[in-house]
DNA sequence: GTACTTCTTTGACCCAGATCAAGGGCCGAA
DNA sequence: TTCGGCCCTTGATCTGGGTCAAAGAAGTAC
């Protein structure tokens, strides 16, 4: 996969400016280690509906999402095919010690990502505990998210699998624009909806009927097929089957 | 949850000796590391049924499963059940940095731990990376069998879920006895039917059928209800929708 | 404008797996 | 040896979501 256009190169930053600073995998960074990220790191654009990787392919770098959205999708030989990862800013792709990608790995929205070659990666990983650290701390996090969606995939309904997908975009997205505790949230939907059944294990028709359905019940609006509010935030979380009693958004 | 019996207590052994020595979180420890940790390492033992720590309850400890074998579960309010983890010798339980349990961890059989107190642990954690970095293998592992999962879960049908299973214990219980590449495979489930509903999403009697559908069809042998036989694991891993063709056991 | 393409909705029908129900095998206690 | 509790199997029936099919909406290329 080469880039399409070299302005892909010349999106450039320093990493005291970056979005993403934060709450990517160089967080926890002190400057002169950030420095040193800085000296490996490389930016790369995707377009929406372009793939990063394929599942297998050599893959000789790991990257931090700047902006924009990508997916992590595991295909069987007959075609079908499931989500099992969805990649906001911030969020990391690859891993170290690995030479090869596991999953396919596609930009769904316009994408920007800021790269490290995996060798000189994994150098300052092992001389910078603040990295492993906080790659480790992410990782946890991956996992117990991955486990959230194991009970979805495995024991929801299908209605119920929707509202979970709506509001766990509702709070990643809020916790983002840090506006989070207005009762009325409103987001766009990043994804179509056979994205939607790939994360959710459904078809692409049951996406649609059950959105429509929600829409019916008043429990989303919907602003053409991709713009979504949420009148009612603790509503969707009942209808999602989550015990968590529409509290806290963080 | 108090121990039932102190004999648990007197289980003890030097960490020399300790059969899951090479895989667990402390593999890659020195002389002096595993020293160190075995001063504040302790045993306990539960039996097959036994709840060892309940979902939102407090954890002081983490710990590695030295030999039985325990599951983590997820349950909604109305009793849906998924089980989210199946935790083998070296497997490890609890997360650094994080107070109380997210999941119910049980025994399906008679269970050694062994347990390190969370804060202890957690220094020892920053001043010697060997053991930071062999949790973040592990944790990156864990995270590519969760996704293995979720395709189990979203896309498989029941019968090929059921030969999934199976050729993932099949193959983790090789591993652990080193006479992989038989091509005659045996073993005994570790679980009850209801349990291997709750990892897959399926109701018991779904189990069954396809339990019983399996040995009609001569891809495996039961002797009594738990003990499998599988005459030729590359059938099991064509019934399972994988496509490894039957190759690699590791 | 008109004709593509891509994404989405909706209807009709069907089937894999859930649900409901009955009973069989095995083990440990009395 | 009989009882009571698991755990498991099997049958009958029901249903949520899949499949197949058609058409609407919105963008964009010409």
């Amino acid at each position: 996969m080469t880039l399409l256009n070299d302005q892909s190169l010349s999106v450039s930053q320093s990493c005291g400016d970056c979005p993403i600073r934060h709450r990517a995998v160089c967080a926890r960074c002190e400057a002169d280690e950030l420095e040193r990220l800085e000296q490996i790191k490389y930016y790369r654009k995707f377009e929406a509906g372009q793939t990063v990787v394929w599942s297998g392919d050599k893959m000789d770098f790991v990257a931090s999402v700047v902006s924009g959205i990508a997916t992590l999708t595991q295909t069987m030989e007959d075609g079908r095919t499931q989500m099992v990862g969805l990649l906001l800013p911030s969020d990391f792709v690859g891993r170290p010690g690995r030479g090869s990608a596991a999953y396919d790995v596609v930009a769904t929205t316009d994408l920007v990502m800021c790269c490290f070659r995996k060798t000189p990666f994994e150098d300052m990983m092992t001389r910078t505990p603040h990295i492993a650290h906080r790659l480790l701390e992410m990782t946890l996090d991956e996992l117990d998210a991955a486990r959230e969606w194991m009970l979805v995939l495995g024991r929801k309904t299908a209605r119920e699998k929707i509202a979970s997908l709506l509001s766990i975009i509702a709070r990643r997205d809020a916790s983002l624009q840090q506006r989070a505790n207005e009762d009325r949230i409103v987001f766009d939907l990043p994804l179509t909806r056979e994205a939607m059944a790939d994360y959710l294990g459904l078809t692409l028709e049951t996406v649609s009927r059950q959105m429509s359905a929600l829409k019916r019940d008043g429990v989303i609006e919907l602003q053409g097929k991709r713009h979504v509010i949420v009148p009612d935030m603790s509503r969707l979380l009942e209808e999602a089957g989550d015990d968590t009693d529409g509290g806290i958004l963080a």
